[in-house]
DNA sequence: CGCGATTAAGTTGTGCACAACTGAATAGTG
DNA sequence: CACTATTCAGTTGTGCACAACTTAATCGCG
């Protein structure tokens, strides 16, 4: 049987070119077809997922917003001070701790929830797959996307 | 039975952000992994696949790095700038036809394909899946990728 | 209580992706 | 053959991702 074992290393070269590459292109290929769709409501994909998020929980501070999304602060401030300067949000320092940013949509914010409503239908159309198919991919990447994080930066070196 | 035209907008908004952000995830997720596997190399993950390319077909024009990795030259002028600099590729004008940049490994570069063999088979484990798994995988997003650039942009704004 | 450790947000710097554009070379058509 | 259209690489400008760092506030231990 063919196994991650029995391949020889100039072959995973090759395979890894193909894997590598796919999840690459897939990625770049969807963030094309949001971009498109987006465009009509003057948001970038990343500034639709933060809106997604504040559409869901009403406000969160950015670090709330940051784990959700995976994000840290040094992508989500200038981010965020795009979107306020947009008028789709609103910044304001927490009373009760000081070092926490509060944000949340303005009304003009809340009303894009409205305009934003056809785009998934859109996007997954545009993928030609089922309901099924989309959560089967969406839960294999997921479980992906879990174990990468949790893996032991000493198993990707040589040295160990 | 459940179809994309029996769910309702509200709860398509929901399952999209499950969707989307999967995909995102997933994306950065791998590329933390490879950035981790590539630090030892000297490479950044883009500038790696730039490097496999090469290092199968020898060398190659820029429109022809592009075309096997869908960047324009916006994208791979500054990165061939930068494995120039680090010193391992070359680049020449064609004789042939002046419009045109040769891109090929230097001697350092080819070198290079020694120490990178070990990183793909490392990556394979990391993700915890076998042979059989990475390939449907690599399958479903290849097919997804042609699906999503062969969109028609009217299909994705409202007014059509 | 006081002070060092931690936490939150922001800043800086590097690199990638892409749109829009430039300039130079070539191809194609009348 | 001349001249327009196309092609190729590169540049510019915007935005995202992330590492490393700064600043200010809060926590928690002695």
């Amino acid at each position: 049987m063919e196994t991650l074992d029995t391949v020889p290393d100039e072959d995973f070269l090759r395979l890894d070119h193909q894997i590598c590459f796919s999840l690459h292109a897939a990625t770049r290929a969807f963030n094309g077809v949001y971009r498109e769709a987006l465009k009509e409501l003057g948001l970038t994909y990343p500034q639709y997922l933060v809106m997604l998020v504040l559409w869901e929980h009403g406000e969160l501070p950015v670090k709330g917003i940051g784990e959700r999304l995976r994000l840290d602060s040094g992508t989500l401030s200038p981010l965020l001070k795009r979107l306020e300067a947009g008028g789709y949000v609103e910044r304001r320092r927490s009373p009760e701790d000081e070092r926490s940013v509060t944000v949340r949509p303005t009304s003009e914010g809340t009303a894009l929830k409205e305009k934003a409503r056809g785009v998934p239908r859109r996007i997954a159309a545009a993928t030609g797959l089922d309901l099924a198919d989309i959560r089967d991919l969406r839960e294999r990447l997921d479980a992906l996307a879990v174990r990468l994080d949790g893996v032991d930066p000493d198993e990707l070196n040589v040295c160990r």
